[in-house]
DNA sequence: CTCCGAGTGGGGAAAAGTGGGGAATGTGGG
DNA sequence: CCCACATTCCCCACTTTTCCCCACTCGGAG
């Protein structure tokens, strides 16, 4: 099981190239077989798995319901961004420009290792979601771990 | 079960190293496998925790909701100040220069141990926290351990 | 006094990040 | 049908950072 973290400042190079951090490659299991899948994600940004953890929600969102016209939208939405993205041998991925464009992506980018995943940000739409939560991260901390036995 | 104590005053090299103290070493079990995590503190100040205390952790936001924003952003904001250090042959860690700037850590550092975890903190940030405490050690103490069985 | 463990400092090899050239592939127009 | 152009991918090269190892100092125990 993935558990990415940390966060990493990176450029993309004018062939729309991103590295992924050597921190990061550590993490990825070898079943994943350096493919990732690449979809839009929640806010603003990009949502990176590993081949491994993608199957795990493609199991998800398979057992949703086709007949239920939420589920049928949500999956449409999903599968619509995604695309799958080989390494090359400098250990970089290529993103298509849509979703570059999707998440306002442009020079400078900013990486975040979320456990499962990884996710890909414009700097200053990061900076602008962090700075806009209404809650600190010490107030938010409590409230979420506090049923912790 | 680790159980770190003490206060400690360390200096940090011009290369972002710390040493860890021969007494919280002595504490830290076998299963870290000399691997530690350094994230941001509640307050302005770093944690550390053992590789097998780490994984307590990451256990509890695994199970948090990736659908709930205020989830996402608690995890976002934890694991992005978060990065793995090996010790090096001189029991030392490096410590990223944003978790340094982040803490306002330059040369001189206050550690301490804290049960499960390890603080760094900036020697002046540490002073004024504790002088800046409203209540005094006594009558916190009595609000603190009342309810114990 | 000597030895040993602990804390501190720095040099050099290896890895990681960045950028670009050029072949292979594919698409549209003449 | 062939050619011009864009796009993709593979490889090579340069720069910076990281990390691994060695050396020195200090203080306490024997």
């Amino acid at each position: 099981m993935s558990s990415f973290k940390g966060r990493f400042s990176y450029s993309v190079d004018n062939k729309g190239r991103i590295a992924l951090p050597a921190k990061l490659r550590k993490n990825v299991s070898p079943e994943a077989n350096e493919t990732f899948i690449v979809t839009r994600g929640f806010e603003q940004c990009l949502f990176v798995y590993p081949q491994d953890e993608w199957n795990k929600l493609e199991e998800a969102i398979r057992h949703l319901s086709p007949s239920n016209p939420q589920h049928r939208f949500f999956v449409r939405t999903l599968l619509q961004w995604s695309t799958d993205c080989q390494l090359d041998s400098q250990a970089r991925i290529s993103i298509p420009h849509d979703l570059l464009k999707f998440a306002g992506i442009e020079n400078e980018v900013q990486i975040l290792g979320v456990l499962e995943r990884i996710e890909i940000w414009n700097p200053n739409i990061y900076e602008e979601y962090m700075n806009n939560q209404p809650a600190t991260y010490e107030t938010v901390a409590e409230a979420v771990l506090k049923p912790q036995e």
